[in-house]
DNA sequence: TATGAATGAGAATTCATTCAT
DNA sequence: GATGAATGAATTCTCATTCAT
């Protein structure tokens, strides 16, 4: 019984936040983001009622598991990020980063696919959520310096790693044991997408 | 309005169920498949009770929709398909078709998306609208023979196409001046990604 | 089989609506406002979902049936209003019409009551129902002019008809078997409350 | 904050149940019986939980909150009663009394309004508090005896009191500047209502 | 005892689908 | 077949009350 126990009743648990966006995840993935509340909340083993102590609508539910999974994904791409390595090392770094976080979440990158499409997420919370392709193009500024790679439109080279990454993944998906095969033909012609 | 229209029974009107399929895709694209079917029909200026009579459940008319954006866009892609073209005059055929179906219905695009994801629609339906992308493996496989392309996985190269396509459309959406821009570049950076 | 019978579907039928009205009135008397509408529409014998065919919210109902009960009241006070009768005759006709509505109808008094103090009626509503009290105020003027009655503060005559015949009707409520004498004495203090 | 108040069990402390009390009123004055518990407790300054620590149910807090109005209107009413003075003295204090309790503590009485119309109040506790008035009924038989009154119907002086002073407060709040004037026409109606 | 999170039985709506006209 | 009201199961969210701290 700590010293707080005069004063304060259960405090808002990080756990059950955390177990319901899961069980969202996991619900979202399989059903879409029509799938009802109380599937969510009986999945993560809470009450209907608790849904909407943590969240105050299934919106905010939405955009708070798009916040989610968008950190995870950056923190599983960015983590070991090899700052002074040379430009193809540091793209293939975020490559393998994206593609391997994606098949090894199945579930979150399903149920990431369906919040994005969701009108519950603003623009800001979109824009905030951006930061990790930021890298990417610093990384294309770079390259296009030391003559490296071609030039392109805005948003373009970020926008070809995410592509070539999501497709890549789908294919792991439907054939697994092709993973490694898929992911250096994979990042062989993302590279020859943008070198020059 | 002619006395027979009071008198005979009509047929199942094919107009009607275009207008149907049509409004669904502008529902669907702007509030995804949550929409209420009363929505679709009363877009379509068709009543709520007819919608069933043309389509049994709101899954068929997912299903339908499906099909019937996957043909238009396949249609697109392969009309004017130069057989006797060289590879890469195929290539940006196909890429030029795409794009350009995409850049001009953005409301079917983002109904096909959304429509893509449902449950609705069995892997049979879904193979047998594959047949766009059969014709670019062909074309991958002739050029590997002819040894203008790189050897990757089964069906990397059509996904790769899609990808790219998908890619490019979004970036077009948003900002549309640049369309010119975005299809050159979206084309070298596919091409570049292919050959070998 | 009408004529219509081959363009229109059921029509909105002013029975349902009145059903669902009076059960309303039955429902608020006895539960007051927070009853649930399912319990108005069971009552009705009417389907839940009716209800909202019906009337969009449980707000619109209330509103709708505040302007109801207030529009059968004026009716039943002014039915055979005697333009031409004396002060007293036209003052004594409309408290016995007032009176006599409530003791007839205790639940839709009860019901009345309820309704009249939620926040649902805007305060535009409530002016256009009060068209019953202007009548009264005229013939307070006409009676003043007469030198009849006393000068008052505004709407302060048609006010104190009000509060009587609301006591009066408590009063019967209570006890009916003394109506006629609770309505006769009623009067009487009405009239000497207002005569000079 | 004395060291004991972390130690030692705190009795049921008469403030909060008062805070909750007054917090009551406000908030059924503005939202009716519905307002959430949770809003009243907050408006407290309490905790959700202590609101149950005080009162068993939300029903017994409304019981409550009936009484404690009902007392504070008669106090407010009988304090300084002339018990030897003339009928009309005696009739004046209490119209006075009542009249401006009901002006100075308007959110009170909407309040009391609203609680009177609960089910949640039973004969019982009604009964008990209908103390006041049995002094009015008094006086009213002493002006019979002294044939100053008219004789009435049981309880229908009082009744006619609570009447007028419910209109003539209703007509203060709507428009307060003429206070006076509404007083002092008030109770010359009232007078002229059982006066013989 | 005080606190506020947890609970679950409702509550008001919504909506796919049916059915009377 | 066409229409749109009728239906009731499902859905999101609320709130009185309980309970762990």
């Amino acid at each position: 019984m700590s010293i707080y126990s005069l004063i304060m009743a259960r405090p808002l648990s990080e756990d059950r936040r955390s177990a319901l966006l899961e069980a969202a995840a996991a619900v979202f993935a399989e059903h879409g983001l029509q799938a009802p509340t109380a599937l969510i909340s009986k999945t993560a083993k809470v009450s209907e009622g608790s849904f909407f102590t943590y969240f105050k609508t299934k919106d905010e539910l939405i955009a708070a598991l798009y916040q989610r999974l968008r950190l995870d994904l950056a923190s599983a791409v960015m983590g070991g990020f090899p700052s002074r390595g040379s430009i193809r090392e540091r793209l293939e770094h975020v490559w393998t980063g994206y593609v391997s976080w994606g098949a090894a979440n199945p579930v979150e990158r399903r149920a990431l696919r369906h919040v994005t499409m969701s009108k519950a997420i603003g623009p800001a919370v979109r824009a905030e959520s951006g930061v990790l392709f930021a890298e990417v193009e610093r990384l294309h500024q770079d390259a296009i310096d030391q003559r490296k790679m071609r030039e392109l439109p805005p948003s373009m080279a970020s926008q070809a790693l995410k592509a070539f990454a999501e497709m890549t993944m789908d294919l792991i998906e439907r054939d697994p044991k092709r993973q490694k095969e898929y992911m250096a033909a994979g990042f062989q012609m993302l590279w020859g997408a943008l070198a020059r």
